[in-house]
DNA sequence: TTTTATTTGTCAATGCTTTGTCCATGATAT
DNA sequence: ATATCATGGACAAAGCATTGACAAATAAAA
């Protein structure tokens, strides 16, 4: 998973021009990355670093002030000024069953807090927000799931991890959803169809892949979808589905493809059993099977652009 | 750990604009940052003392009264006369509603950057979590309500405003919410109850009222509800209610009010047509008008503990 | 009540520094 | 050969400080 990125994309993933990380690098040497003969290249944690500096630098500061932080500090910062209460950074976490238990004992004893704090300490180890996605947030829900098939587990304890597991997100996606860039993806779920888990997690990765992400939440009517994609001028629309989709969100999606503007893509994500061709025609939404689906093809649009 | 914040990051923080930051300086000495050779750098506590200032200014005091007063005698004053009585009306008016035109220009683009960042800015200014719900949250809901109502505002809208506003009241929550405290509150709302605001909101003032708060969520089933009072040993169930309540939601309250233990006190709020005594008999829930009625209990509530 | 004085947020002009972007040139790999 | 990247120089835009001024709001005086 240690990938390592040229420049070009690390601009692009970051939303720095190559002028500017070039620079940083020159005059403050904020970034160093190993070189390989013919270029730079950026290591993971280096693209997270570059992010952070892009955050601050948001909140007002100044690149020479803060060009030379360690990753500690900029993270201090930054959690700081955005109200939430900061979280002391926890050892780090193996990619491993083990690191649930405390979040599933937190949960067992309907202990809110404690529950919040441990997939908080979670993410701050885990920091890759994919890696978060596949690690955490999808086994934790997972195996609520199933224990709330078997009568094991309660749905109040299925909200209490549903909630802070989006409280995690949603900190994520800000972080890293981009205001100018190329591509904007608005991302909801259409009326009857409350599970918000699913679209955060996608609006999650959609972040994360460096694109503009406009989350408006689950259980929205359709001209409601079109509305907010004319107005942010959105260039793809993901819907999510959970439940097989009844005859009446089948005329939901019809309307939002009737609707929506010609040049966007409209994707749809979440109902695999869904033979969307059969049920109506030769349609404009393209299905997305599954996570690695919903990757595959934000990769391919950032490439694109 | 002492971080310093250039002029436009402390702009950012507390919503004071440059000029007036540097006119503040200039002319009161209100705050004298440190100088790092071109540019101001403010630290932690002088952050703090421009909330503070900035509050006791949107409580109808005049900048230079209070520009030279000690933090100590700032906090005892917007202690003393929060959020109760004794401003001057016209302050207090414009404080209520020309502080909400940021979020609404936000929320009219379909901006949820900007829309997290003005809510953010204002429970920053505000700080007292009591105020945040009478002067912030309370009255964006209504105004969203009210809009939805003439046509002039879509779903899409109101989730965007509804999830921030969430974001802010749950971290308030967590920030206030004593683990170590003599009574527990456990909050939620019974299914087809699917409106989280309410209680999301009754769980903060119970949170800033210096009491534990269980919170659980919206739309849970009535047995998962006493399971989880049962389990967290919680000495008060609050359920929240905002549509008019069918029988099904009766046969829910009715279900709670036989299988909760007889120690714990039942709360019901947000359905005040509701005439409980005639639909259950002599009924162990007690109805609570609206939020200060809530206060109140929660006030006797810490009194007798 | 009207008039005068003070307070206070905002703006403009100027000068300095920081910082993002551009350019020209050269190197390397497909 | 075309595309990507490195390097160092150059430059324009943006940020910040300082001083001075203005207009609206507020308080004080007539």
């Amino acid at each position: 998973m240690s990938e390592f990125y040229p420049i070009a994309a690390a601009a692009h993933l970051t939303g720095i021009s190559l002028d500017t990380l070039r620079a940083w690098e020159r005059r403050y040497q904020a970034v160093v990355p190993k070189r390989a003969g013919r270029g730079r290249l950026y290591s993971e944690e280096q693209i997270q670093r570059l992010v952070l500096l892009r955050r601050a630098l948001a909140q007002g500061h100044s690149i020479g002030q803060v060009a030379t932080l360690a990753d500690r500090q900029l993270r201090h910062m930054l959690e700081k000024s955005s109200s939430f209460a900061g979280e002391k950074p926890a050892a780090r976490a193996r990619a491993s069953e083990d690191i649930l238990i405390p979040v599933w004992r937190a949960l067992e004893r309907f202990d809110t807090e404690a529950t919040h704090r441990e997939i908080n300490r979670l993410a701050v180890a885990i920091a890759l927000p994919t890696d978060f996605v596949y690690q955490v947030a999808l086994p934790l829900m997972r195996r609520v799931g199933k224990l709330w098939h078997e009568g094991k587990c309660s749905v109040a304890q299925e909200h209490i991890l549903t909630r802070h597991l989006a409280s995690v997100l949603t900190s994520f996606i800000r972080a890293y959803s981009r205001t100018n860039t190329a591509a904007r993806v608005l991302i909801a779920s259409p009326s009857n169809e409350r599970h918000e888990f699913p679209i955060l997690t996608a609006a999650m990765l959609t972040a994360a892949a460096g694109l503009g992400v406009i989350y408006v939440g689950a259980d929205l009517p359709a001209p409601d979808i079109v509305l907010a994609a004319r107005k942010t001028n959105a260039d793809v629309i993901l819907l999510g589905l959970s439940t097989p989709p009844d005859p009446n969100t089948l005329g939901e999606l019809h309307y939002v493809e009737r609707k929506a503007p010609r040049r966007t893509a409209l994707w749809l994500g979440g109902a695999p059993e869904l033979n969307l061709k059969k049920a109506t025609g030769n349609s404009r939404w393209r299905l997305l099977q599954d996570f690695s689906a919903l990757e595959r093809q934000l990769r391919a649009l950032v490439a694109r652009s």
